[in-house]
DNA sequence: CCTTAGTCTTGATAAATATCAATTCAAGCT
DNA sequence: AGCTTGAATTGATATTTATCAAGACTAAGG
């Protein structure tokens, strides 16, 4: 029997919330008209408006989403491994609204939209699992459009910097996980002020040395920040 | 029988797409635990971060979904008859990411968010329904999100202003649906700053007078906007 | 080890946007 | 009609952010 997925990626993917309670029947159906490729760097997988042939899955590497207008252009979100994206426009069957780019060497899976719109009306814990992956999608937008808005980009770096703070357990140094120009884009500003910002969060406590961040005084740093559980909490 | 909700507003919730397709036993089910409730002016509804224990519609009236942090506050949406908000909050059993107030008298319906799960892991079409709504709420905020970050507050206006005129059959002169006070905080801008970029679209072909709007040069405005399916376009 | 290309930083300046204060305007009320 | 209240506008100014240009730093390749 022919699959297009090697077997030893399926743990990988079965582990995703996404896919970890459906049935092994489904599962396989969805693996069967699936395939698996390794990408370069800076290759783009997906342009805004294509038609959304397909659910993709990061298996290793990282994944730049973007979007553009009127020549200008903005970093959406960084995807690491493992996880999906463009799912709403998988279900939706509409075009996708972000580019996409390996900003490594990258593994992706590819699962065809159709067969995720098949085995959605079939299987009820996938149709379970793809509300929730949903509803958790739109409440990070929701989150990052009031960072954006009710928040300076002095603000929103000062609490990115919490935010990966918490993702990194707490350590009081840790490494950016992208270029800084990448992170000013998502930020919302050019390069040149997220650099001017670093210098000015000096006062409250942060080191930097390359991409090497230092929270020297975490009660100033917080206050200043004002992290807010409705906006940069993670779950929930 | 007891039912919490009057008969009479059956059709309207039955109407909308999240509803439509759904058996009517189940349809039933939901109306029983449900009632509605009839809201003067300026009301909150709900205050973000609270638990999320019903589904809201709003049947008659309008209703501003809205967030803050830090003192400051900035309009999410406006929600207009007839249709549901935080849909998000209710699947995940999470706390409102906003806070919701009433813009004038209106009629809400209220579902209690566990009846909603429930039925949703019964009934087959009103997943699918939930699923559809969800992937079309979040493209609408990652539209949003493009809007905020590729473009001035001169150019999210003209935007607004086509985007206004198609919703509208595409006539070349309309009213503003909500206050400019309010419209400029959605748009992320203040109102003194809004009441500028009203001037500075004169230049374009734009006539405002209240809240009436006239556009004057459809084509110099567009060419001005340059509006995207891909940011403007409510369907896909 | 040097070269090269790109990112990052810095300073100077310009543009966009916000704030503050003062009117003007409009709608609702008595 | 006159009054009251809040929205909308306008001008002056301050702050924030972007742009432009130059130089410093860094990592990869010959």
């Amino acid at each position: 029997m022919y699959l297009g997925m090697p077997e030893s990626d399926f743990p990988d993917i079965r582990g995703l919330h996404l896919f970890a309670e459906m049935s092994d029947e489904h599962f396989l159906a969805l693996m069967r008209g699936s395939y698996v490729q390794n990408f370069p760097p800076q290759i783009q997988l997906i342009e805004e408006g294509d038609p959304s042939d397909f659910l993709h899955i990061v298996l290793s590497g990282s994944v730049e989403l973007f979007s553009s207008w009127n020549h200008r252009e903005t970093s959406m979100a960084t995807v690491r491994p493992v996880s999906t994206f463009i799912l709403a426009a998988s279900v939706r069957d509409a075009p996708y609204l972000m580019s996409a780019r390996t900003l490594e060497k990258s593994r992706i899976a590819l699962i065809p939209s159709q067969d995720v719109r098949a085995v959605f009306d079939i299987d009820a814990h996938f149709a379970r699992a793809i509300v929730t992956e949903l509803a958790q999608c739109y409440r990070s937008v929701v989150k990052n459009t009031k960072d954006l808005k009710l928040r300076t980009s002095l603000e929103r770096l000062a609490n990115y910097l919490l935010r990966q703070q918490k993702r990194e357990n707490g350590a009081s140094e840790f490494d950016l996980p992208i270029e800084k120009r990448l992170l000013a884009s998502f930020l919302g500003m050019t390069p040149e002020n997220l650099s001017r910002a670093f210098k000015s969060l000096k006062s409250y406590g942060i080191h930097v040395s390359g991409n090497h961040i230092k929270i020297l005084d975490q009660e100033d740093l917080e206050k200043f920040a004002r992290p807010s559980a409705l906006i940069d909490d993670f779950r929930s």
